[in-house]
DNA sequence: TAAATATTGTGAGATTCATCACAAACATTG
DNA sequence: CAATGTTTGTGATGAATCTCACAATATTTA
């Protein structure tokens, strides 16, 4: 797949002509990270925008004790980056490869000479922010409210939403991250996710083969953790 | 204050044109709320976008049983109801007027055709979202791996740096927010709030004089926190 | 100012979960 | 296929903190 293609599949550029898209193109780098490879530091000041051609990366927080927040696990035509070149500020988050990947880089001066050059692009950037401010703003909810089966649940569900496969109303995701990454995600710990998926699964709410996981009657599920 | 001085102060705002601003003003209507008015409902579908001239409101999600979570407490030149005129999405959040309030409105159509008239502007909400973004990660990383004490302490660092004023290193917040919306910004429950506020008086680390709080050596109070 | 209402303070018990300490299952590598 | 390392499962324990129940203050209203 060309750098031009990847390109139409990120809902920022989707709005632009191939000539345009071209154009960009011409201007991003690609780098390759191995799994577990840092990408981004925290406190380094970000002076590049990424968009992740294939494999997934991690973006989290570490406290200087060392236990880790995940903040989102971003995949194929997700981008990251733009935080500290639209504020200037440092970075927030740490990025790490969670597998092999592939990411096209842009540098902060052409990524904002983007934003100038096509308003549509500033504009389909502000979407997508806002969808993830609502995002955070759920999960500060469900940690402030709900206890920690619930906030499993709705881990399960921002996975299987991202990633999961439908079939007849219930939805699969395989690959499910380790069960300290899901603890990282939930805000709870390993053990607690071990006997937390256990019981989901004896209360036939999903059943687990491997590293697979199946979610019955997803649009119940997603109701009662909502 | 006239509806375009109120603009000026909006950072999105900063950058345009008395010209410019007046344009827009002309768009604004001015709207009054008493204390405790719902300004928004969660669920309904957002259709103006908002900027307060005076007073402070409260952006809230309820639980089904009541529970309340507050994500931000705005005051004077902040604005709120971007969110879905920008991604589409219901609101994701109720706003109730904390004190009372006075704002001025801009209808979907107005807001979008500015975003599109004048890229700075979208281009400073980037940024702003940026800002809120940033600030949402911070918390859930707290709500993730702090106890209730070091969430407390965190809350009262932000409202020192929003309404807080400097006396020789030490803060004061003058009408320090009730006890039951320091456990909601917090995640705790108030009598957590009631025991850890004189947790830290007794640490000398604040003094409480009636509704107000000082934080003595603010940096290293903000220090001992992050 | 008294009465009524709202807010804050505080003890005690119940509960949820994190943590520790292993054991079991699974995967990877020589 | 050992054997070594990783990931998951599970009991026991303790700590943090929520909840409930009032008491004590503040604040507002009559």
């Amino acid at each position: 797949m060309s750098k031009t293609d990847h390109l139409r599949n990120v809902p920022i550029f989707t709005d632009l002509s191939d000539s345009d898209l071209n154009r960009i193109a011409s201007k991003m780098v690609s780098r390759d990270y191995e799994k577990g490879q840092m990408i981004l530091l925290e406190e380094s000041t970000g002076e590049t925008f990424f968009i992740i051609t294939s494999g997934t990366v991690k973006v989290t927080r570490l406290s200087d004790d060392g236990r880790e927040v995940i903040l989102a696990l971003l995949g194929e035509s997700d981008f990251f980056g733009e935080m500290s070149l639209l504020d200037g500020e440092g970075r927030s988050a740490n990025i790490v490869a969670n597998e092999d990947a592939e990411v096209m880089t842009l540098s902060r001066r052409d990524f904002l000479e983007c934003l100038e050059t096509y308003p549509k692009i500033a504009i389909s950037l502000l979407e997508e922010l806002a969808v993830r401010l609502r995002k955070s703003d759920q999960q500060i909810e469900s940690l402030s409210l709900s206890d920690s089966e619930q906030r499993i649940g709705i881990t399960l569900i921002r996975l299987a939403e991202e990633r999961g496969t439908i079939k007849r109303g219930d939805v699969m995701v395989q690959n499910l991250p380790y069960q300290q990454d899901i603890a990282n995600m939930a805000g709870t710990s390993r053990e607690t996710v071990s006997r937390t998926l256990k019981l989901l699964e004896d209360k036939k709410l999903v059943k687990r083969i491997g590293s697979d996981i199946t979610i019955f009657n997803f649009n119940d599920f997603r109701q009662s953790f909502s």
